[in-house]
DNA sequence: GGGCGTATGACAGTTGGGTGACAAAAGTGT
DNA sequence: ACACTTTTGTCACCCAACTGTCATACGCCC
């Protein structure tokens, strides 16, 4: 079952909101400033939440920043007019998509569910690949739970490949987002890769993590 | 003919792409700002446009908006990074894919083909027929949940009958397009679909996929 | 059955990728 | 500023995997 949280003061869309997702098959809770919805938030966890962009007292921005802050929880936000800027600055706040009012609920059960689906993983604090633990905010890697000590340029290359988990990167990408050469000796890329192997693979001769796509280029997997 | 608009403000990038484009057989036309770019389009439509994200004066997102208030063309975003805010938006903005820079042409080109066939429809990331399963992103094909392992040109080959699912290709169309040649032995295309048959059929005796339309070509089917 | 188009196995040349060595560069502490 | 350590990028070599060609065998269609 899946719970959903909703922050916004006015209590008709509130109310509406709440019904219609119940109807839906959602456990819903609501809050009516962020204070309380922060609190509900600390005390009973929701698996999603709903935030109005205007609400008093705190407004929906620094909720989201809080919200983000303790949990990496998929947060929609909901906004008054689509306003570009505002809906620029929700995402940057930490939000993962918007809905513009009056709210299709519709959509937003389909939004609600492509958001669980593809899951905040890709930024989640900790990836998990097998035996292999990645805290990108902590800089720490683990192998068995045994802290592991790579360069930075490893670590880089360790996220970058971790935050597409299961695509192929090709050298030429890899070079760009690691290095930021827009162009440049494409071997490098193995060197290091193979230097992450020895540290992230429990058998580097033949990787389980961290493959090599022949002719396409590499790739990490759980 | 197809013809593409590609708006981009990077002189380098853009040409790169237009000279990449028309080699692969597109009419290109280029325009270095949203404005010069909305205006080629209302004047002569082209069949799909590229537009890069960061853009001088109106910017991408702005400018996809205003591609899309006007005309149903298909749109793929170019990001410079693939930030996952920036791609949400603009596809909340009516884009219909993006590719991430460095754009590798012939991916470019199998979006482009797949997102006009499938008609403004988002690309799924894996395609499926019957007990065949092959995800592009990832470099993966699957025969009944077993992993195959593909070279790189079966792999290609494969995703190049993938992307015309049920059409025939000719051995002159796909010594073109998967291997870039102009001219060319046809038997090379014989010889690699029969490797390619003895991985992806259960039976390739008598392929249920892979097929032979002689005199004609090779058809991928469900 | 004959002829043409297609499948396939073998082979040699080529390519792509792993790796260890090394020098340059960056970082660290005194 | 200096000496020392760590990290980084380049290179050369090697091997396994892949590619393209060819010869031969097969099978469809008239």
């Amino acid at each position: 079952m899946t719970a959903v949280l909703v922050i916004e003061d006015d209590d008709r869309i509130r109310l509406a909101l709440l019904l219609a997702l119940e109807e839906e098959g959602y456990t819903v809770r609501g809050a009516a400033t962020a204070e309380e919805g922060l609190r509900s938030q600390r005390v009973e966890p929701a698996d999603n939440v709903l935030v109005d962009l205007m609400l008093p007292g705190i407004d929906g921005f620094e909720c989201i920043r809080q919200l983000r802050r303790d949990d990496d929880v998929p947060i929609v936000v909901i906004s008054a007019r689509d306003d570009t800027h505002d809906i620029v600055a929700a995402l940057e706040a930490g939000a993962d998509d918007y809905v513009v009012k009056p709210v299709a609920v519709k959509e937003l059960s389909a939004r609600l569910r492509a958001l669980r689906r593809r899951g905040r993983a890709a930024v989640a604090a900790v990836q998990v690949f097998g035996d292999l633990e990645i805290s990108a905010d902590a800089g720490e890697v683990r192998l068995g739970g045994q802290l592991l000590s790579l360069t930075r340029t490893e670590f880089r290359l360790l996220c970058e490949l971790a935050d597409h988990a299961g695509k192929v990167l090709s050298r030429q990408q890899l070079l760009q987002r690691v290095w930021g050469y827009q162009t440049g000796d494409e071997r490098l890329v193995d060197v290091h890769v193979g230097r992450l192997r020895q540290k992230i693979e429990t058998e580097p001769a033949n990787p389980r993590h961290l493959v090599t796509l022949r002719g396409l280029g590499y790739k990490l997997q759980r």
